[in-house]
DNA sequence: ATGGTTGCTTAGCAA
């Protein structure tokens, strides 16, 4: 079973190169996040003949995440389905073949000590808690998304840099370190311990070229689906400039169980 | 210290 996870900064924007991504990759399943649209206006006749089904929780102008995937889900829930209520289309849940696959776009932050920091840390303490109420780690699940954190500084090419950025701040990190604590393993990581592999390039600088990135985007597997794992790879490729059409400024990352 | 880019929506915000 192969799963992606893939930040397309706009579906509309990214669509001609959503559909060679897939041809080329032909996931089982790709989430999706910022897919900045309502679902009315999501593209789902390109997607659907395509060969994939599209589960969509959109927004209006920011967020929105959505999955696609090969077959039909068996179960589909929008947001954490808790008391607290928000606006932000940010999580999206299908089963698939037995298997709890999640598309995730945690809030960027904007800068530390600020509204949105509070809310990115908040979001963080909701996930922990939407998994320990639902799944235990025993069961195959696999989160994916754009968490806006950099684990530690082997993912991040300029460490000193973003030291106290909202995507590497102490704060963060230790709400990643509980995320997975509860019982994920990063498959990135497992497949390349030695880190310094980056998915997102920030647009300006010309980042990308010269390979000044963070890795904020993760396949986390429960431990019987990391038990299957065969590969996980970040797919440099698709962040290059070139043709006529943009890329994202975050990279896929593809897991095969 | 600032601005550099992209996307959505149309001057400014979010990333």
């Amino acid at each position: 079973m192969k799963i992606a996870t893939w930040n397309v900064n706009s579906i509309r924007a990214r669509e001609e190169r959503l559909l060679d991504w897939l041809e080329r990759t032909r996931p089982d399943a790709v989430c999706l996040q910022e897919i900045k649209v309502v679902d009315q206006a999501f593209p789902y006749a390109a997607i659907e003949a395509a060969g994939y089904q599209a589960t969509v929780f959109g927004q209006k102008t920011y967020n929105g995440v959505a999955i696609l995937s090969l077959n039909k889900p068996d179960d589909v829930q929008r947001g954490f389905g808790d008391d607290d209520d928000d606006a932000q289309a940010r999580l999206l849940r299908v089963k698939l073949g037995g298997v709890e696959v999640i598309s995730a776009y945690v809030p960027n932050g904007e800068s530390v000590g600020s509204d949105k920091w509070a809310y990115k840390l908040r979001w963080m303490r909701r996930l922990g808690e939407y998994l320990a109420r639902r799944f235990t780690a025993g069961a195959p699940v696999v989160l994916c998304g754009d968490f806006n954190v950099a684990r530690d500084d082997l993912d991040v090419a300029r460490p000193d840099d973003w030291a106290e950025s909202v995507l590497c701040h102490p704060e963060i990190r230790a709400a990643m370190d509980r995320l997975l604590g509860w019982g994920l393993v990063d498959v990135v990581r497992r497949r390349h311990p030695e880190g310094k592999l980056y998915s997102w390039w920030d647009y300006r600088n010309l980042a990308f070229p010269r390979n000044e990135g963070l890795r904020l985007d993760y396949i986390l597997a429960t431990e019987p689906m990391a038990a299957r794992l065969t590969d996980a790879a970040i797919d440099r490729q698709e962040r290059k400039s070139g043709g006529a059409t943009k890329p994202s400024d975050h990279a896929p990352v593809v897991a095969v169980f």
